[in-house]
DNA sequence: CATCGGTACAAAATCGTTTTTGATGGTCAC
DNA sequence: GTGACCATCAAAAACGATTTTGTACCGATG
């Protein structure tokens, strides 16, 4: 059932009832009704595509996951497609979803989506200070919002989980607990809040008054493998950390295997923390303290900020910086710590 | 730069210009390298929207996910979204995603994809013996393929994990262990997997010559919490199991946290197997021996035959069965068992 | 030499909406 | 009574491609 045949059936034209069903003032009310109830009697639905190319519109935002490097399937993607798609409920927008294999295929792809007009608008995470997809997108003048913080000169709607806060909680929390040497363990250092994390730690260590730490602080993957060369590393200083904060949770499930693999009892010898929440955190052993980012409820608001970029707001104002919340678990000892 | 401006740009007319790039064959072989050239030139790429209108072809397949029961993500789903992709890159096919909050809201969110044509098909998983899902798209004539059989009149496209084979060979594992009463934690009955995995472990016991056993049998969700609970059934019993088969992951690891409560040792006082293979099974405490299936290589099989029932192709024939692998850690006993 | 068939292109129709412009009839003020 | 104005609807253009139909030219054929 097209427009054209539900117009004949009602002995109108077709703009009449184009117009009675958007909402347009110049037509009769009860004009309306009988258009109303005549599309629902015919389950008339209009076709998204014919409506999109006359309204140059397409309907749809994009989501570019970057497959994980580890083995298997990364679930913070999921939970912000869940969030996305929460949020586009009830719109007429839909959600695409594309997998990128590298940095490179990552810019071919939001060029095909964005040349072809396939999306109106774009979210990606994972965002670094010289980020080549913002300055692509920025330039092509196309909406996109995402989840993490950059450098670029013109404002952009981003919502960012504050990892300054990360490594400064971190930090203190073990002090207090009588660490004076804290490794870190972070995530690849062209990430931004990688950056971020490393500044947290270092404030920490400036207030408090800790030793000097250059030696302490690694840096590589985001997976497990990152952790295990971590701690193989850190172990081989003269004096090795007695506590490590890892940049996120694989990190520090990979560290947390290493160390038990060289008969180190993780907590008691050598505290974890990790970051973000996933959901192994809590199945690990020993389950991990970590700080959770609430991942889902940010995809629905990345899309809403998204949604209002798309209709003309200016991205002046729309980034917010959100603070995570520590999850107290086994892997740094607890509540109480374990006392040095 | 649409169409019109590159013929236009090149003498020509539209219609040559795209019989050209569409690879027509009353186009001269020069023209038609004079146009590649311009198009490459000019980087014109054409109007998705514009292209779908006329051809009547969405060119996107949709996927409905069904949110996860317990808290948090379902990795399932982020590998077979993942596999999806992969077949659709280098096809003009794209990838729409959209999540169901529950059974009816799905079969809503399907009929809205189909009558707006927004897609050209689906992907859907986690049938049912009698499939409301099926039963509507095979009314309608929507291509669809899914992953799980069920039990319709007319042929469709599909792949399934033997969940038979899981079944069975679980309770030969287990059996071959000494255990004579093994018990069964079922995902919900109405899932046809669900039934399946029934089978097997019903043909097991027959062909064993193990005692009657439907009282080991339970069935409820999908979660950790359907694992405790079952355990909290099955060790109510005068005479309880000493070995437990999961119907997944998440109710083995929730069985195994509620064994773990109650004072018994996984795999010494009770053996457990699982089903998926999803990525925490290796992080459970004791890591969890469970079968594997292949989801990520199922969901760009599904792509590839349901883009063949898109171009026209009987779904007669394009039904697959594949065999799940036996991944042995620790929380059946792992190599050996437990000697009974 | 009229006709036929094939090649290479152009013109026009089409997909199903939304948007712009136009038309009709009625009310109201002056 | 006539021009302005409003309410309501219709007609036509537009979105940007694909597809169908049409045409000019040319060589071959009987």
């Amino acid at each position: 059932m097209d427009l054209r045949s539900l117009a004949r059936e009602l002995g109108l034209s077709t703009s009449t009832v184009s117009r009675a069903l958007n909402g347009y003032h110049d037509v009769k009310e009860e004009t309306r009704k009988r258009v109303f109830e005549a599309a629902e009697k015919f389950g008339y639905e209009a076709s998204a595509v014919a409506r999109r190319l006359r309204s140059r519109r397409a309907e749809a935002i994009g989501v570019i996951l970057t497959p994980p490097q580890s083995q298997f399937a990364d679930p913070f993607f999921l939970e912000l497609l869940t969030g996305i798609d929460e949020a586009l409920t009830g719109t007429p927008f839909h959600l695409l979803v594309t997998a990128a294999h590298d940095k490179k295929d990552e810019l071919e792809r939001i060029r095909r989506l964005v040349g072809g007009r396939r999306v109106d608008g774009l979210i990606f995470a994972r965002t670094e200070a010289d980020d080549a997809r913002i300055a692509l997108l920025q330039q092509q003048g196309t909406p996109f919002a995402t989840m993490g913080r950059s450098n670029a000169e013109q404002p952009f709607a981003w919502i960012d989980i504050d990892h300054r806060v990360v490594g400064e909680e971190a930090v203190r929390r073990l002090a207090g607990f009588g660490h004076r040497r804290i490794g870190l363990i972070n995530t690849p250092a062209h990430l931004m809040y990688s950056h971020h994390c490393r500044q947290g730690y270092d404030r920490a260590h400036r207030d408090l008054g800790l030793p000097p730490h250059d030696d302490l602080v690694v840096d590589g993957g985001l997976d497990r493998e990152a952790g295990r060369q971590g701690v193989d590393r850190l172990l081989a200083l003269s004096d090795p950390p007695t506590a490590l904060i890892c940049g996120n949770d694989m990190i520090a499930i990979g560290a947390m295997e290493r160390l038990q693999e060289r008969g180190l009892v993780v907590a008691e010898d050598v505290a974890v923390i990790g970051c973000d929440d996933q959901p192994l955190a809590q199945f690990s052993s020993p389950p991990l303290t970590t700080f959770a980012a609430p991942v889902r409820r940010a995809g629905r608001h990345l899309a809403e900020l998204l949604l209002q970029v798309i209709e003309g707001a200016s991205p002046h104002g729309l980034q917010e910086v959100w603070q995570p919340e520590l999850v107290v678990r086994k892997s740094d000892g607890g509540d109480q710590g374990t006392p040095r």
